[in-house]
DNA sequence: ACCTGAACACCGTTCAAGT
DNA sequence: ACCTGAACACCGTTCAAGT
């Protein structure tokens, strides 16, 4: 709607060969429609017309749907880790850069709320070509996990095994993002609320 | 598999009408069939022909397919709302029984897996008949709200707004029932390890 | 009212054949 | 190697017609 740029290119030459990347093409494709039209509207035969190819030729470089959905949530997984750590980064490495850390991971999901959930959304199974997606996933983890540790260093946070406080917090931010992403939280601004509420209540604990 | 009820029932005889709940029937089949084959192994099709009916009869008790999985949701929500109730209830409505709730919570999502993902899996949009669907979260909400709230009065919990409380709550616990159902939590006793210990991070706080 | 078979449009995937 | 058209099996959904 807000792109100007044709679905169908309309060819009037013969139909000749996609030179250029034809993988990394299909991804941002298929990362588009998923991101403007939703997951269910991502169809192999769409993504090879729109990008002026037959439908097989996608078979190629993707050995079926579920692989070009593991790419897409590969993708997703490498844009948030980036994402994690400019906040933890540009935000001064200590309390304050934590959580806008959690700030911009359920920003993340709720900008994307189909890619996000592709990436989560059980789409991917452990089976098939999802350990990269995985690796991945771990590598956004691995952001976390070494936040945490600076914090223990600098007396910030308590010294349990940052791996399960790593897995506490995601937990937490996690699912801030999923009920946002299900509209339970009524107001759009109201998940950054939540996020703000959950990180204080990360600090100091619920207990009177 | 483990099951010996046959798939497709043989009728020698002429097909004749379905006498009986042919909605509940259906709805059964699609959860039954969701459960051990997976969401994606849900057709209309198959239901219909599982169930000795026409593949068109399904649709004068639900509008399409959407309706039917919306059906699914609001089941699971029932059956949890259900578990936690009781988790919360026979284990003293206190520190104990909330607690079990939490686990309770996240045993729901282990145990059925692609119900769950169908309950919060985006599947059913705010747009179609997911109103009741989301009644019925809210109910399920409303349990945790509640045993807030009595703690609260217990002096076991602080005063803070109850909602935003159970918002917290339930984000943590959805957030370790989808990464156990992602497979990031490796062995299966791990889910209820993070669950003890995030109940622990609930109470305590992570400051030092 | 409730159910039926036939038909339509649309998928993912395969395969023999082209350059 | 990379791409193509045709074909196959399988969906959700609609519709005129039966009881």
């Amino acid at each position: 709607m807000l792109r100007s740029r044709p679905r169908k290119p309309v060819r009037k030459q013969p139909r000749r060969y996609h030179h250029g990347d034809l993988p990394r093409a299909m991804l941002q494709e298929a990362v588009q429609t998923i991101q403007t039209h939703g997951t269910e509207a991502l169809t192999l035969r769409g993504v090879g017309e729109r990008l002026g190819v037959s439908r097989t030729a996608l078979y190629r470089h993707f050995a079926d749907k579920q692989a070009l959905l593991a790419a897409v949530a590969t993708e997703g997984f490498r844009s948030l880790r980036v994402a994690l750590f400019e906040a933890w980064d540009t935000g001064g490495r200590g309390r304050e850069g934590f959580d806008a850390m959690g700030i911009a991971y359920v920003r993340f999901a709720v900008a994307h709320p189909a890619h996000y959930r592709v990436m989560f959304g059980g789409v991917v199974r452990p089976a098939d070509g999802s350990q990269e997606a995985g690796d991945l996933g771990t590598d956004a983890f691995q952001v976390l996990v070494d936040a945490i540790v600076e914090q223990q260093q600098r007396g910030l946070v308590r010294g349990d095994d940052p791996r399960q406080l790593a897995l506490y917090i995601w937990s937490v931010v996690h699912g801030v993002a999923m009920l946002a992403l299900d509209g339970m939280l009524p107001p759009p601004t109201q998940a950054d609320a939540l996020v703000k509420f959950a990180n204080e209540r990360l600090r100091t604990g619920i207990a009177p």
